[in-house]
RNA sequence: GGCGGCUUGGCCAAGCGGUAAGGCGACGGCCUGCAAAGCCGUUAUUCUCCAGUUCAAAUCUGGAAGCCGCCUCCA
């Protein structure tokens, strides 16, 4: 059983080789920093997250490297607008996209480089192409690339230069040998952020920062790159070619794209006005909801975000969380316990350095997301083995056997280890399901001391028998969408 | 025009040649004073349609219809 990975490059689903043993490299495009992050930002980091993830639970020394483009025309346009200065800009946003990652509980890259500061290594990338005749300057203009002395130009895209010519929605541009030629350096105009290169004051093109930043980083091969679909044409393509071009060697070995995310059943546009932002999203869901929704389709597919969708979310992460708290009840105690050290569940070490190494649930979660990092089915796993532990607990009754307690104890820490992977379940059940409850007392219409009074007098009334005035104070309460639970330990209660 | 993708129960969604995972919802049962939660059972003899290959197809091939994305900044 290993990592098989679809490649957009070959169109198959293939064993993952890493170019050296146990060491991947990868990188994944990150945003252009002049905007406030949507919810498709949030699907490709959290994704791309969860791989490098399972690729360092399976025993990988991951780079991971995730660039911020922090120059470029959109940003200096918004500096313009706004009369900030573009650094100011684009630190505003890098800033915001840290906040909102790390509320998505999204770890950092290894490495988060910027554009703007790895400008040497692009003019010094830009030098070797055209020293290769891969580019050309054009005086008073740009430095283009030069598609025609790459052969493998739209291998990646699938996609034959000659048939895109025809510059059907290009504007062609004079100064270009071949229309589809890039730019990778194009000149400032005054007042533009600029930096002194043997073409001028200038600053690069969009694509060049990524194959200068991975070859500072990774190499001149590594294993994984990766970003949305979109990126494919010209993005990736255009990378392939400026650095195959000049290292003479396959650029990146597996190449990985994620589908986009539409808002009821639409394209997220600005003529819509239907862009969703993260802070929104973050505003209204626990971030642990928004990070199960994004992972309930395959990576690859589209995703629809709706009002539906995420309540059913809502409803999925209080099932697995209630699972949780009722094993907890029953002394399965797994408070202290982290996806490193299973510390409490003493019972269970399986190997010298007491790292917990899994039971069935696991490996069959493992097989899961081995197989192309399917979450969607990795997330049935985990609802499959809530199902068997609360068969165990319903079995058991009011007391629990060691054996099955055991049983259970082994379910939870594969739970838990199965949500560390996908970046869920990581708080206890108890502080979970307070944090929800206070999130619903946050507007102040209810005030939980009348509740607890009146629960009390429900209580009261039970063991009285007046069970006419027990459900009276039912009724009352479920008006107020809140419902009672009478439990061994007495009764508590939730919102619905 | 070129390239690519999708169509599975009321809804969401796996599946990629061996006889339909999972979630939400609904209904019946157990449990409960009544509930809730949980569990058990029922909710697709069938995967947009048509033809073909095969012992065997939701899965492969050909065709039709509908939907979507990229080719321009875009995750």
């Amino acid at each position: 059983m290993s990592l098989k990975i679809y490649n957009t490059l070959t169109g198959k689903k293939e064993m993952f080789v890493p170019l050296q043993p146990n060491k991947v490299g990868m990188y994944v495009c990150g945003p252009t920093v002049y905007d406030t992050s949507h919810i498709g930002h949030a699907r490709s980091v959290v994704i791309f997250d969860v791989i490098f993830r399972w690729l360092k639970e399976s025993g990988y020394d991951v780079c991971y490297v995730r660039n911020f483009t922090d120059v470029d025309d959109k940003i200096i346009k918004r500096a313009n607008e706004t009369g900030k200065d573009p650094i100011e800009i684009s630190e505003k946003y890098i800033k915001e996209f840290h906040n909102e990652m790390d509320a998505l509980n999204v770890l950092r890259p290894t490495i988060e480089p910027k554009a703007t500061e790895h400008i040497q290594d692009i003019i010094n990338f830009i030098e070797m192409l055209i020293e290769k005749r891969k580019a050309y300057y054009v005086e008073g203009s740009d430095v283009f690339f030069s598609i025609s002395s790459f052969e493998g130009y739209g291998k990646l895209s699938g996609r034959n230069p000659d048939d895109m010519i025809a510059g059907a929605r290009i504007a062609i541009d004079e100064n270009k040998k071949n229309p589809m030629d890039f730019t990778l350096w194009k000149p400032a105009k005054p007042g533009e952020p600029a930096w002194d290169s043997p073409w001028g004051a200038g600053r690069p093109g969009w694509h060049i920062e990524c194959s200068a930043m991975s070859n500072r980083y990774l190499g001149q091969s590594f294993d994984i790159h990766g970003g949305g679909k979109d990126l494919i044409f010209p993005h990736h393509e255009n990378e392939i070619a400026q650095s195959e071009a000049l290292f003479g060697k396959q650029f990146v070995k597996y190449w990985i794209h994620n589908g986009f995310v539409d808002i009821n059943n639409e394209k997220m546009s600005k003529s819509l006005g239907n862009f969703t932002m993260i802070k929104d999203v973050l505003a209204k869901y626990h971030p642990e909801i928004i990070r199960l929704f994004l992972l309930s389709k395959h990576y690859r597919s589209p995703i629809d975000y709706n009002e539906n969708s995420m309540a059913e979310m809502v409803s999925s992460l209080d099932k697995i969380y209630a699972f949780l708290e009722r094993a907890n009840k029953a002394n399965v105690d797994f408070s202290d316990s982290d996806k490193n050290k299973m510390g409490n569940f003493n019972n269970l070490k399986s190997d010298s350095n007491s790292c917990y190494s899994g039971g069935e649930s696991w490996a069959a979660f493992k097989e899961n997301m081995d197989d192309d990092f399917n979450s969607a089915t990795a997330i049935a796993t985990i609802f499959n083995t809530v199902k068997e532990g609360n068969k165990l607990l319903d079995r058991s009754g009011e007391t629990i056997s060691s054996d099955n307690l055991k049983k259970v104890a082994e379910i939870c820490a594969d739970i838990k280890k199965m949500g560390s992977i996908l970046g869920i379940l990581s708080q206890s059940p108890q502080s979970y399901f307070k944090d929800k409850k206070d999130a619903a007392l946050a507007d102040g219409a209810i005030d939980p001391k009348m509740v607890d009074q009146l629960v009390m007098e429900r209580t009261e009334a039970r063991k009285s028998k007046n069970f006419a005035r027990a459900d009276e104070i039912r009724k009352e309460l479920d008006s107020m969408k809140i419902i009672l639970e009478d439990g061994t330990g007495g009764t508590t209660w939730k919102f619905s």
